[in-house]
DNA sequence: CGGCGGCATTGATGCAAATCAATGCCGCAT
DNA sequence: ATGCGGCATTGATTTGCATCAATGCCGCCG
């Protein structure tokens, strides 16, 4: 675990929002969150609240937010940058079992332990909030629970279709729907493009679709041959989605 | 969706539980639900009234409970039996996400739709609460939100490992971590004993590790043949748990 | 009793993806 | 510049599991 000091720098660059309006927003340009979906359920006095408990901290490639069998003593919110969520058999293999973009929370299933080590891609900037300030913050907003409790739903629901992907899928259906997945998720937090970006190393893809780096650069470039989709520096730009959704659909 | 006559009848047989001094047990024998860990944030007169707001229901094999797309209007609690919740393709690929046995609930992530259909494998009991009427039960009580929560996070949790399994294990390991995963819960729920009940067929059991029907056949062979297990009729005796316990370890 | 249908087992063969093995590409430090 | 280390690509080969194909077992019903 290396959640040691905290910075209490805001965040960057700031993003419109309307939080107080209702609408999914990419966060306050004076908070240091980044709320997205959960805004909705914040009235903008709870926001500062929420805000005043945090701490800001940015942290380098490869730096462990915290590791699978640790006592889950703190709540994070990516600001920004990538982090992998993932699970290792004792013998080294590995299974992401998500990517957490900016807008995301860790920890928030309140387990004593994370059960899954979170671990930056690149440069990453997240809000950090001692699990017992955040618990004191979400019990006297049953709204706010209820909330979370749907997120944590929805996170399921999430989990089953990538059981669905990794148990019953081929490796060019894992590669097309992970392409289309990863660009609507960039498209929710103000992204949206044909040219989806793809900080992770190609293990970290394979890791996540169970497949070696070897099929995941394979599949890709054939793909890539067959002009379904173009292979840029960090990224791989959607040529013909339509067939990527006929081959990816769920 | 089949959950249409209220049926209004107690669960089949009784056993021993004290739900109001706060250990896990196994129900109540007045009631018609039957909760596990649930069970110690429950008073007994909040049980009561979870009870009234619940229809007892039996079903035989291969009734479906919900379909996938289908909106979560109830809730069910499994009272006896085995249910299995799975995602399917258009092509026909299945993956079963999860068995759910006595004492589970279904429904409960609260999503607008339940994203998994429920099939009951043999015959079943459940009981069923309207989704309004279970919030309606639900919204006043905090710690009970709050363990409702933890119960997400926990399945999510077991999500998690099953991504693992399915990415990164081999058909043994897979099958030796299923045997020792079902011996648990059954313990769980009282049934402790060297023979797994297995109550599923093979399809069932293929469709939840990610593998063929002959693939698990085999593999149970095999592991017969090194004495590893015997296969009886309806489950399995595990004969050297250390060893599945080598090869299945997470 | 016999035949039928559904499931499980077993064997032969095929194939998608893993493994093994270079090679290439780049950023970076010397 | 040059060499080095980390990643990605590409090719050759192997292999674990899938697929195809019988065969067996058993409960059920006429």
């Amino acid at each position: 675990m290396s959640i040691a000091e905290p910075l209490q720098e805001p965040c960057a660059e700031a993003t419109q929002h309307d939080c107080k309006h209702g609408r999914a927003a990419n966060g306050c340009e004076d908070c240091k969150v980044r709320l997205f979906s959960v805004c909705a359920a914040l009235e903008s006095s709870e926001l500062e609240e929420l805000d005043r408990i945090s701490q800001a901290r940015k942290v380098q490639a490869r730096t462990m937010l915290f590791e699978q069998s640790a006592l889950a003593g703190s709540v994070f919110n990516v600001t920004e940058g990538v982090v992998r969520l993932y699970k290792s058999l004792p013998d080294g293999r590995r299974q992401i079992v998500g990517f957490a973009l900016p807008g995301d929370f860790l920890g928030l299933a309140l387990q004593d332990r994370y059960g899954v080590t979170a671990e930056a891609v690149g440069r990453v900037s997240v809000c950090r909030f001692a699990r017992s300030a955040f618990l004191a913050y979400v019990d006297g907003k049953p709204h706010l629970l209820r909330r979370l409790h749907e997120f944590a739903g929805h996170e399921l629901s999430l989990a089953q279709d990538q059981m669905l992907l990794l148990g019953r899928r081929t490796a060019e259906e894992k590669i097309a729907a992970f392409l289309l997945n990863m660009q609507a998720r960039y498209a929710r937090i103000g992204a949206v493009s044909v040219t989806v970006p793809l900080p992770m190393s190609r293990q970290d893809i394979a890791d996540y679709l169970g497949l070696t780096i070897e099929t995941v650069s394979r599949t890709l470039t054939r793909l890539a041959r067959e002009k379904a989709v173009l292979i840029v520096p960090d990224g791989v730009r959607l040529l013909d989605q339509e067939r990527l959704k006929r081959i990816g659909a769920g």
